[in-house]
Parts: structure tokens; C-alpha cells; sequence
DNA sequence: TGAACTCGAGTATCCACAGTAGTTA
DNA sequence: GCTAACTACTGTGGATACTCGAGTT
């Protein structure tokens, strides 16, 4: 990745596909996604001004330039800057350039291209309406106040029109802190991200809608050990998740804390580390937060991401105080929102009903969670289609695949065999 | 108190075969 | 450099066997 083009060479790269991992120009992004319905779908977003390798999550209204997380603290002060900021959101399929100006309001401060086939090229753009998901709500809610204030995005018709995401009122515009593009080190604010938990209910979303997005059934499906794991340092992650709209960790906080003998270092350092800084995960056996907040499915290494039960069990994860050593960039691959881990701020004063539990507020919650533990969905993400089709329709003899014309005891089509 | 047993949850494996990727002529 | 032919590999769903932890006897 650099400032170039990762597929032409010689445009500047203005956008990042996360798919593919590249920084495309305007012209190569629209030729490269119209390939076909797959590509199509490939969520992408500006790349940062500053490191030119980043995703931008935010737009300075002030300095007018769009910043990846790492800048955003690093050079720019974070919200602590006091710039107006925008949020940046995420597009598939092939919008044009009026599109994109009305996904990202700051599009046409962009300078005009050097060549002028690539806005010509963005101009032919037409978003596919069926070719994408639905990653989250519509930007209204996603993006900053700035946008409605700015009345770019205050109609709710006009945002649905944008919207090819989710249905008939859709947007092709995901927060980047919630798509796939990856959740840098958070400097959004907690209105802001209330806001955005708000407009779920609008939207007929549910929290357990918005964590199955971002995988947090996976995290609990991790962290088996989560009452050592979390400790009694719930009622300060309790904030960060209820803020979040995890009401499942509410519910660890719940089992946690009626185990008031779950102590551990992490309580103390979090407390005493000050709540202004970000809090960064830490595995005492080495193993990085990342790791396990990663793919937890993932087969490629799975010691990395579910440490064995016996390390599982001696595991602290520490939620302490932010260091330098932990930049945004590790966290944009996580399939979890890093955001939970990063935002600002991040420890909230102690909510007051975290320390009077119940045994039977205890049971209930463990009752809460072995209910939604049981009907979590297990959705495995389908990556040929046509092979999914295929096997759907193939008939078997216990489970196994048979050869076409042999006997069979599963026919997936009539489901009887007599048919 | 510890051993043996049961139960439930989660995971790995198997199968056929179309499609993809890489290599060679 | 391009094309065709070939080989090797991947991924798909359901049933089953297996492992492991927790609870019970």
C-alpha cells in the first residue's frame, strides 16, 4: 500500500478495500468492484491523508483531511484536538461521484483528479442494489451529528435512497467503525456512539443484532472463562459494553460480580490507571488480545486465538490503562469492534447498581446467558455460492456425499427417499 | 473424598464434485 | 506472449464419531 495506486501504479490511491487489502484510485476502485456481484460487495473507504495505509475513520471539518485512527491520536490530538470531526463511512458497489458526495458531504473538497477519465469513470458508477450486505444502520445514525446538522443526511428518504444495505431502506454507507474495514483505536465519543445504539430501535434493530454483527457471540464463545477472565472490574467494561449495547456482557458483569472473590490484578490496575486512557487487552501467557479477539473460527492457527483450556484458565485479560505500544492498526483486523477496547472514554465512573447482586440476580443472569448461548447462530460466511447451491441439492448417505446415480438415503430436495 | 458414570456441548472428519489456481506444453 | 490441457486443491452440508467438562451417583 502506498500513495500510489495498488492496481494502476500511477493514480493516487484515495481508497482502501479491505477485501482486498489494496489502495485503489477512484478509477481502478470503480473498475476493479464492477467486475462482477462479489466484488461488489467489497465494503471500502478513504484512506487516511496522513499514513496513506490506513482506512480514514474521521474527517477534520477543520483541517479538512481525512485521518485513519493512529493519526487521528498521534498527530491530530483525538477528539481532544476540539476539531469538528466527521465520521467517514464505508460504500460498496459502484456509486457515482454525486453518490459519494452524499455519502461523505466533504467529497467534493477533493481536489479535482489528475485524470480526468476517473471521474469520468465515477460518473458511470451504479450501485447495485442487490449485490451488497447489510453491516449496520443507516448513516444517520452512524455518522455524527455533523451530518444531519449539515442537512446532507437529515431526510430519512434521502438516506434510504443511499442506502442499498439493508433492503428497501438501505445505505451503502457503514460506519467504519462497525463494517469489515476494521475498528481502529476509538476517539469516538460515547454521544456518539449512544446515538448510534439509539437508532438501532429506530431501525428495528435489536442489540443482539448489533453484537452477532460484530461477532461478540464469538468473543463469548472465546472467553469460556469469562468470570476470571473479567473479574470484578465489570462495573467499569460494563460501561464500555452497555454503551456498546452488549447487554451479554451485562450479563457476565451480573454472574461475575456475584462472585465478589473474583479479584485480580487488572481490577486495581485498571482503577488506578486513570479512566482517560484508552484501555488496551493483554494476555499474561503472551497470547495478544488480538489474537483472541480475531477470527475465532479460524483454522489456520487456532492456538493463537482459543488458548488451550489449561492456559484458558490461568488467563488474566487485563483491560488496563492504553500504551503507546498498541496502535489502532492492530485492531483492524479484529473481527470485534475495537472500538469496545478503545473508545473514548474509556472507563465511565462506576455504574451503582454493580455492586449489589443477588444469588437470584445471579441465576437469572446465568439463565439470560445460557438461553442466548444456546440460540446464538453459528453463521459461517459462504464463500462460493454456487458450491453452497450445489451441496444443498446433493444427495447423501449418512451425512456423506454419494456419487450421482448410487443409492441414497438423504435427498435434500424431497427429503424423503421415497420421492 | 475420589472413582465411575452420564449427559450435553463443541469439534473433526468424511463424502462427491464443480470451480479455481497453478503448471506445462 | 497467448492458449489449451492438465493436475492439484478448495469448499460446500449433513451425519457421525470423538473429546472434554460438568454434574451425578
Amino acid at each position: 500500500m502506498g500513495l500510489l495506486c495498488d492496481f494502476c501504479g500511477e493514480q493516487r490511491s484515495m481508497v482502501y478495500c479491505r477485501s482486498d487489502a489494496a489502495c485503489l484510485c477512484l478509477s481502478c476502485d470503480r473498475n476493479v468492484h464492477s467486475a462482477n456481484a462479489l466484488s461488489r460487495r467489497h465494503s471500502r473507504t478513504l484512506l487516511c491523508d496522513r499514513c496513506i495505509t490506513q482506512p480514514a475513520i474521521f474527517r477534520c471539518m477543520e483541517e479538512h483531511v481525512s485521518l485513519c485512527q493512529n493519526c487521528d491520536w498521534n498527530g491530530h490530538g483525538g477528539s481532544a484536538s476540539g476539531h469538528k470531526r466527521q465520521t467517514i463511512n464505508c460504500y460498496s458497489g459502484c456509486p457515482s461521484a454525486a453518490e459519494l458526495s452524499r455519502i461523505w458531504s466533504f467529497f467534493q473538497e477533493f481536489p479535482p483528479l489528475p485524470d480526468s477519465n476517473c471521474e469520468q469513470g465515477m460518473g458511470l458508477m451504479s450501485i447495485n442494489e442487490n449485490s451488497v450486505s447489510n453491516f449496520w444502520g443507516a448513516p444517520e445514525n452512524s455518522s455524527t451529528i455533523d451530518i444531519a446538522k449539515a442537512g446532507k443526511m437529515n431526510d430519512l428518504e434521502t438516506a434510504n435512497k443511499l442506502n442499498p444495505w439493508i433492503g428497501s431502506s438501505s445505505t451503502s454507507a457503514v460506519n467504519p467503525m462497525l463494517c469489515g474495514a476494521g475498528q481502529p483505536a476509538g476517539s469516538v465519543d460515547s454521544t456518539t456512539r449512544k446515538l448510534a445504539l439509539s437508532g438501532t430501535k429506530d431501525l428495528g434493530l435489536s442489540k443482539d443484532d448489533f453484537y452477532e454483527d460484530l461477532n461478540m457471540d464469538d468473543v463469548d464463545l472465546n472467553f469460556e472463562n469469562y468470570e476470571e477472565l473479567f473479574g470484578a472490574s465489570l462495573s467499569n467494561a460494563e460501561q464500555l459494553f452497555d454503551d456498546a449495547g452488549f447487554d451479554s456482557f451485562f450479563e457476565l458483569k451480573e454472574i461475575s460480580a456475584a462472585n465478589s472473590n473474583c479479584q485480580g490484578e487488572f481490577v486495581t490496575e485498571a482503577s488506578s490507571a486513570g479512566q482517560a486512557k484508552p484501555m488496551q487487552a493483554t494476555y499474561s501467557n503472551a497470547v495478544s488480545a488480538d489474537s483472541v479477539m480475531s477470527n475465532p473460527g479460524s483454522k489456520a492457527d487456532p492456538s493463537l486465538c482459543i488458548p488451550t483450556r489449561q492456559a484458558r484458565s490461568s488467563l488474566s485479560l487485563s483491560f488496563s490503562g492504553l500504551t503507546g505500544e498498541s496502535s489502532a492498526g492492530d485492531y483492524q483486523d479484529c473481527g470485534m469492534s475495537s472500538g469496545l477496547f478503545m473508545g473514548e472514554p474509556p472507563w465511565c465512573p462506576t455504574a451503582p447498581e454493580s455492586s449489589s447482586y443477588t444469588p437470584a440476580g445471579r441465576d437469572s443472569a446465568v439463565m439470560r446467558y445460557k438461553e442466548k448461548k444456546k440460540a446464538r447462530k453459528f453463521e459461517k460466511k459462504i464463500r462460493y455460492a454456487s458450491r453452497k447451491a450445489r451441496a444443498d441439492v446433493r444427495r447423501r448417505v449418512k451425512g456423506r456425499f454419494v456419487k450421482a446415480g448410487e443409492a441414497y438415503d438423504y435427498d435434500p430436495l424431497c427429503k424423503t427417499r421415497s420421492c
